[in-house]
DNA sequence: TGTACATCAGTGAACGCGCGTTCACTGATGTAC
DNA sequence: TGTACATCAGTGAACGCGCGTTCACTGATGTAC
């Protein structure tokens, strides 16, 4: 007794599936805030009004678009903050975790960082809302380390808010060099491992 | 001889500056994206055909912005950098001068922050333009400083691009904390002041 | 297994509307003498 | 100072076009017996 989901429901998910591809695609050079539902379904092949079978609004698929991309971001982010091993290794994995994420995922990254302040607030609301989950997230994991011992927990929070704050601008900066050379990559590499150094110093004398 | 630029100039840059205005004002709840021709100058009470005695497009008042924008941080970038003193009173000060050009110029602030990563390329490179500006400023600052000797290049340019970067980091969420109650802005200032002590602890043992 | 009815994802025509852009214009301002 | 002509910021009508949304529909899939 499998569950197959049944003909007419796979059919639905793939064509409300088709939509988000196609409207993420579509914002490769403009803000959700700019994006037509004709637009959209023009690129998917199907009547306009198919649209609204799946979502009220281009707001409504942004905030499904906003689920899809952070979700993608979640087990990366699991596998950053569980990583052992000794300090600078450990960024440098950090660091390659992102580029590789990045090179995957170029179009979800590209539209979290554009719409993050972008003019549509729903979606802006629901990108905070999944970033303050990370940020307890990472929160939790730092004050398991015991580096973070006699830490308060203003202190931690700011700490694992700033980790998030800068795993977005790393992304955004590999974002921008994917098109160019490969010594582009390397130097945004380079400059987040520096960025992740002194971050950790300062993490390190906090109690001093 | 005085040059009082002429009635017919004088009118024009009137007018010009009012398209800016209403554009900025437009902004705050959508994208440059999305804004029309026709909403900006029905916003000024002029035709339509008014616009394009001024720009070209909505892009081109958009960059017109940017210059707008960040020639108003300019002067606060300078002060912040410098400002004299001991470390801590230093970040603090810097922190006040932000919260205030926020609460001086919110719009300017979101449409930065917005239309940094947003969908119309020639604003997106305009403002890159004019924070790597902004960074060699910075850059140049901290080199005079004491504490950055025996520092390599590379090294002041990273610290220099992260204080620019958290400078915009602070104004973007004193902006999100301006509607909401002054508790909410004393929130945020203590936690970017946190996070300016943490890079600073950072810098300070660089070498070590 | 077969039949009769219900559901519902996707269709296609139609609507009113605001968009960006063109064009020839007007009349106040500027300039030359 | 006055006159004759040039400039040019802002106008208003007109255009073709694509937009979001409504509606009644179709026909494949699902369900009850």
């Amino acid at each position: 007794m499998s569950h197959t989901l049944g003909i007419r429901q796979a059919q639905k998910q793939k064509t409300r599936q088709a939509l988000l591809d196609a409207a993420l695609a579509l914002l490769e050079d403009q803000s959700l805030s700019s994006l037509g539902l004709r637009e959209v379904t023009r690129a998917v092949g199907v009547a306009p009004t198919a649209f609204y079978r799946h979502f009220r609004s281009t707001a409504d698929l942004g905030v499904a678009l906003v689920e899809e991309a952070l979700g993608s971001l979640h087990p990366m982010i699991r596998n950053i903050v569980a990583s052992a091993g000794e300090s600078d290794r450990r960024i440098e994995r950090a660091v390659e975790l992102i580029a590789d994420h990045v090179e995957r995922y170029p179009a979800h990254v590209r539209f979290i960082s554009r719409e993050r302040h972008g003019g549509v607030q729903p979606v802006r609301a629901a990108i905070q809302d999944q970033l303050a989950l990370f940020g307890e997230e990472v929160k939790a994991a730092l004050a398991q380390d015991p580096v973070s011992e006699g830490w308060q927990d203003d202190d931690l929070r700011m700490l694992a808010h700033l980790y998030v704050d800068q795993m977005l601008v790393t992304a955004s900066l590999f974002l921008e060099a994917l098109e160019g050379p490969e010594d582009a990559r390397r130097q945004v590499a380079e400059d987040a491992i520096r960025r992740m150094r002194l971050i950790t110093l300062g993490r390190e004398h906090w109690l001093d």
